[in-house]
DNA sequence: TGTACATCAGTGAACGCGCGTTCACTGATGTAC
DNA sequence: TGTACATCAGTGAACGCGCGTTCACTGATGTAC
C-alpha cells in the first residue's frame, strides 16, 4: 500500500537527500569529528534549526550517514559478486578477486567512510544496530565463491585439514559458520576469517597512509596478496 | 656532556611528564578529538596558558603523545622479541608468536593509542615524521625470527617459491626488503608483508569492536591465526 | 467549488558551552660579578 | 658572601570562535466538509 504522495512529501524526500548529500561531502572532507549541523545548514542556505525537521539532532544525522556508508559498500560488493558469478568462463580464483577489488576501490574513493566503518570508533558515539545487516551482506558477498566451490566439490582441501577439526575453534566461530559457510570444512572457515582480517588490514593500511615509502605499488601488492589468499582457501585459479 | 641540572630543570622535566601523563589519560578515555588543553590544565590545577611553557599549543602536545605511543609499542615489541630470542628451547614458530601476542596485549590495554597509530588519521593533522623510527623498530622486531630462520637455513621454502621470483613485486617491496629482510626469498618477503596486514587487521577488528557476535573467543582465534601465519612463512613449530 | 481549519517546513533570535591562543603581569629561581 | 640583574614558570583576564539545541513565530501546503 503506497501512501498518497503529496507535493510536500516529495519535497521532503528531496530535501532529506540533499542534506545527506551535503553532510556526506563534509564527512568526506573533514571526517566525522568535523561534521556540524551549522555548516551543513550554511551550505544548504538554511537556518540550523531547520535541520531538526529532518533529523533529530547531530547524532541522528551521523547515524544515517554511517548506515548509508555500510549500505553503499554492501551494495557494491553484492553487485561485484553477482557480476563475477555470471561471468561465463571465470575460475573460482578469478571470482574471488571481484569483491576485494571492489572494496578497495570503494575505500579509495571514500576514505573517510571506510574509516567510519573500519577505523577507530567515534568516541562517545555508538553505531546504529542496523549496520549488522549490510555488514553481513558484505561478508556474504565476499565469501560466496568459497561456499559455492565447497558445495560443488571444486575446493582443494589441505591434507592437514582432513584430520580432526578443532572443536574449540569451531565453537568460537559458530556465528560465522551459520551465517556464511554452513557446509565448509573447519579449516576453510578459519582461513576465510583470516582472509577477512588480511583484507581489512591491507585496505586500511593503504587508506590510512601506511604504505608511504613501504609498498611502492599498492595495487600490485593487493592483487598478489588477495590471489594468494584465494589459493590458500583452495580456490582453483 | 650532561648539562648542569638545576632544581628548575628537574621540576620542568617532572611537570612535562605530568602533563603527558594526564594528557595520555584523557586520550585513553575520550580519544584524540576530545583532547583539550583546558581540561588538561584543569586536571593539573594549572591555568591553560601555563601549558604553553611546555608545549607549543595543542598540536605539539598531540604529536608528543603520538610519538610516545609509537615508542611504547616498539619498546614492548622489541622486549618481547629479545625475550623470545633468548628462550632456550623455543622453536622458530614459538618465537614468532611473541611479538604479535605482545602487540595484541598492548592494544587491548591502550585501545585509543592503537587507534591513533593504526586507525583513521586525525583529520587536519599530520603525524610527526619521527614516527618512522619506532614504526620500523616494531616491524623489525616482528620479523626477526623469520630473518634469523632464513639466514640459518631453518626456513621451509615452498616449492612454488623456488621458481622465478616476480620482479615487479620484488621492486614494489624494495624498501621493506632493504629494511627488514635483506636475505629472504621474494616469496617469504611477500608472505611477511601479508602477515603484517593480517596482524594489523585482526587486532584492529577486535579492538574496534567488530568481533561482537562474530568471533566468540578472540584470543583463541588470534592464536590459531598467527600460528598459521608462521606456518605459512615456513617457520618450524 | 469554496471555505475553515490543521499540519508542518523553515525563520530568527537567543541560550550557554568549551575551546585555543594572546598578553601584560608577578614573583620565585638562577647567574654574573 | 652579597648584591644586581636575567631568566622563566605560572597567573588572570580577555579575545573571538563555532558549536548544538530551544522556542515562539510566520506563512505556505494539505484536508475535511
Amino acid at each position: 500500500v503506497s501512501a498518497p504522495r503529496t507535493a510536500r512529501d516529495r519535497v521532503r524526500d528531496e530535501v532529506t537527500k540533499e542534506i545527506l548529500a551535503v553532510a556526506g561531502a563534509h564527512l568526506a572532507q573533514e571526517g566525522a569529528a568535523g561534521l556540524s549541523l551549522r555548516s551543513i545548514a550554511r551550505d544548504l542556505g538554511m537556518v540550523p534549526s531547520a535541520l531538526y525537521r529532518y533529523f533529530n539532532g547531530r547524532d541522528a544525522l551521523l547515524s544515517a550517514l554511517i548506515l548509508e556508508a555500510y549500505t553503499s559498500l554492501a551494495d557494491q560488493a553484492e553487485a561485484a559478486a553477482d557480476g563475477a558469478a555470471e561471468a561465463p568462463g571465470a575460475s573460482d580464483g578469478a571470482r574471488w578477486m571481484a569483491v576485494p577489488s571492489t572494496m578497495r576501490q570503494w575505500a579509495l574513493a571514500r576514505p573517510h567512510e571506510w574509516g567510519l566503518i573500519f577505523g577507530s570508533p567515534v568516541p562517545g558515539y555508538r553505531a546504529p544496530e542496523e549496520t549488522v545487516v549490510p555488514y553481513t551482506r558484505l561478508a556474504a558477498a565476499l565469501v560466496r565463491p568459497v561456499g559455492e566451490a565447497s558445495r560443488t566439490g571444486r575446493l582443494r582441501v589441505e591434507s592437514s585439514d582432513a584430520g580432526s577439526p578443532d572443536a574449540a575453534m569451531e565453537e568460537a566461530l559458530t556465528p560465522v559458520r551459520e551465517a556464511l559457510l554452513p557446509d565448509a570444512p573447519t579449516g576453510t572457515l578459519e582461513r576465510a576469517m583470516s582472509a577477512w582480517c588480511t583484507l581489512i588490514g591491507i585496505i586500511s593500511l593503504e587508506i590510512f597512509g601506511h604504505w608511504r615509502n613501504t609498498v611502492l605499488d599498492p595495487e600490485l601488492f593487493f592483487g598478489h596478496t588477495v590471489t594468494r589468499l584465494g589459493d590458500g582457501l583452495g580456490l582453483r585459479r
